[in-house]
Parts: C-alpha cells; sequence; structure tokens
DNA sequence: ACCCAATCTTACGTTGACGTGAGTTTCAGA
DNA sequence: TCTGAAACTCACGTCAACGTAAGATTGGGT
C-alpha cells in the first residue's frame, strides 16, 4: 500500500497555511479522525488525511460553511465511502437507498450553495472591473494632462 | 431629487435577510456614514443607502472579508466618489493621482480575490458534479434491482 | 547518552459579529 | 389625545474559531 510519507503538525501547518493549533482543533471538533499517532503519541498526516483537510478548508474559505455544516458533510461523504466498501466486499448493507437518496440531497444542496455564491461573484466581478476601467480611464487622462503641463521628465529618479 | 423613499429599520432588515442590530452595528462599525433621522431620532434609508448595505453583504458572504477590511474598501470607493464630484465641481484635488492608483490597486486586489474564490469554486463544483453523477448512477441501479425483485407497485401511497 | 527543539495535553484568553434584555422615547393610527 | 407597537441607547452576554501560556514528554541529530 504505497505512498506512505508521513507529515509532522508543523510540516503540515506550514504546507496549508495555518497553524498546528487549528489541526488540532479540527480534530477535536471531530473532522479529521483517525489520525496516525508515533509510539510516543506525536500526530502523523499521510497524504489521504492531508487532502481531506485540504477539502474543509475549502468547504470554510471559498464556501464560507461553519465546522458544524462541514462535519456534517464530511460525515454524509464518509457513509457513503463506508457503503461503497461493503457493497465491495459483497455484504449487503441495510438502509442503502435512503441513504443514497439523503447523499445525493447534501450533495445537491452543496451545489446550489456553489452556483449561487458563483453568480454573486460573477456579478460582482463585473461590476469592479467596470470599475476599474474607469479608474484606469481617468488615469490615463491624468497622466496625459501631467505630460502636457509639465517639461518632459523620464526617468525621474 | 426625486426618489427618497424612506424605510424604517425593520424594514431594510427584513428585506435584506438581517436583523435591526445588523443595520446598528454597520453604522457603529463606520461602514454607513450619514444615515438620516427623523426628528425624533428615528433612522430612515434611503435606496442608496440600502444599496450600499448589499454591497456590505455581498463583501461579506460572497467575499469573506472581515467588516474592517470592507471599512477600508469603502473608504476607499468613498474617497474615490469625492474626488470625482470636486472634478466635476471643477475644483482641482490635491493628489489625485497617488488616489487613482491607490483605487487601482485596491480594486485589482478585490478582482484578484473574486478571481480566486471563482477558480477554487469552480474546481468544487466538478468535483461534487462528479460525485452526484456517480451516486445518481447507483442510484439507478438500486432501483433497478427493486423493481427486479419485489412485484410491480406503481403509485405506492 | 544527551540535548534541545518539536509535540503533547490542559485550560484559560481573545476577537469578531452580532444577540439580548432593560428602560426610555417616538410614531402612526383610531 | 391617547395608546400600543416600534425604535432608541447603553451595556452586558454569547458563540465559533482559534490564540496562547504552562508544564510534561518525545524524537532526531551529534
Amino acid at each position: 500500500m504505497g505512498r506512505d510519507k508521513a507529515w509532522t503538525v508543523e510540516a503540515v501547518a506550514e504546507r496549508l497555511g495555518v497553524t498546528p493549533r487549528t489541526l488540532h482543533y479540527y480534530e477535536e471538533m471531530g473532522l479529521i479522525p483517525n489520525v496516525q499517532r508515533t509510539p510516543g503519541g506525536h500526530r502523523l498526516y499521510d497524504e489521504e488525511t492531508i487532502e481531506r483537510i485540504e477539502h474543509i478548508l475549502r468547504l470554510k474559505d471559498a464556501l464560507g460553511y461553519s465546522l458544524q455544516e462541514i462535519r456534517s458533510i464530511l460525515s454524509t461523504e464518509d457513509q457513503l465511502r463506508t457503503y461503497r466498501e461493503r457493497i465491495r466486499e459483497g455484504r449487503e448493507p441495510e438502509h442503502n437507498l435512503h441513504m443514497l437518496e439523503e447523499s445525493v440531497r447534501l450533495l445537491e444542496d452543496v451545489l446550489q450553495h456553489i452556483d449561487e455564491k458563483m453568480a454573486k461573484l460573477a456579478a460582482m466581478r463585473e461590476q469592479y472591473l467596470d470599475r476599474l476601467a474607469r479608474i484606469r480611464a481617468r488615469l490615463d487622462r491624468e497622466a496625459l494632462h501631467r505630460s502636457l503641463d509639465k517639461p518632459i521628465d523620464s526617468e525621474g529618479q
């Protein structure tokens, strides 16, 4: 089972642009279960766990979800993964239909959330692009004035 | 000067989906200056102010800016507006070039922020669309199984 | 074997963005 | 004019998401 490079808290924290405390806190909140440990108790993060944390940070920063909401989203996704594995093992899970439907509902909610946010952002983008264009035009006029009013002054230290 | 329909706090709050306290707080933080008042001291919001508040809410909810950051963004935009008015009055503002450049920088920062966020959202959208498609496929297979295993049961109450 | 930097747990502190009374004053309609 | 609903101003409370300090333990290089 190959690529099990282990990362320390500080390494992961620096890589993801957060502090160790944040990683501890997420674990404490139940967002990242089953973090590996050294015999002495130091945390070790594998690539899969780091990707999970990156997912958490995207849900938080880009979508603005609270950690509680993220936990519920992740737990549903975890349930789904568990379900997949049970299927692969040939076991017959109960309540699979219900669970699948719930997953669909959750994913649709998240997608709608994403779409709404993208729409808002697109509108704001247009608005700000417009403003920027106007100011740039004015800046050009300003520069023109100066070049006419004052003597030529290229490369003034 | 035309359309000066005045709104009360509760009306504005309900329209924007916030509480009166939030509007008070934004004013207290210096995000919405010059709110009109009745002789008795009750606040009156005109259309322009409401649009400003909507702008604030977009910057907060869609872009995730803190109120401090929003204040600095708005103050720069206000400066720009003041500058425009001074130009129209024929007065000659000082430091206009510097101010325009600063405005450009700020707007570029916001735009970059928007673009980064949209990129993240687009990536997440793809990812979630993919997952949703997979689950829907599995749901279809489940439904098929059931329709084969069990007797026909159309329109079960 | 040693040492010091990194990590651990525990627990209280902080900050932003409001929530929530309390007591008073204002407004709009009958 | 009168009255109840709505608004006002303090001012303290709350909650999420970490920050931070303390004291003990661990791990990797010389």
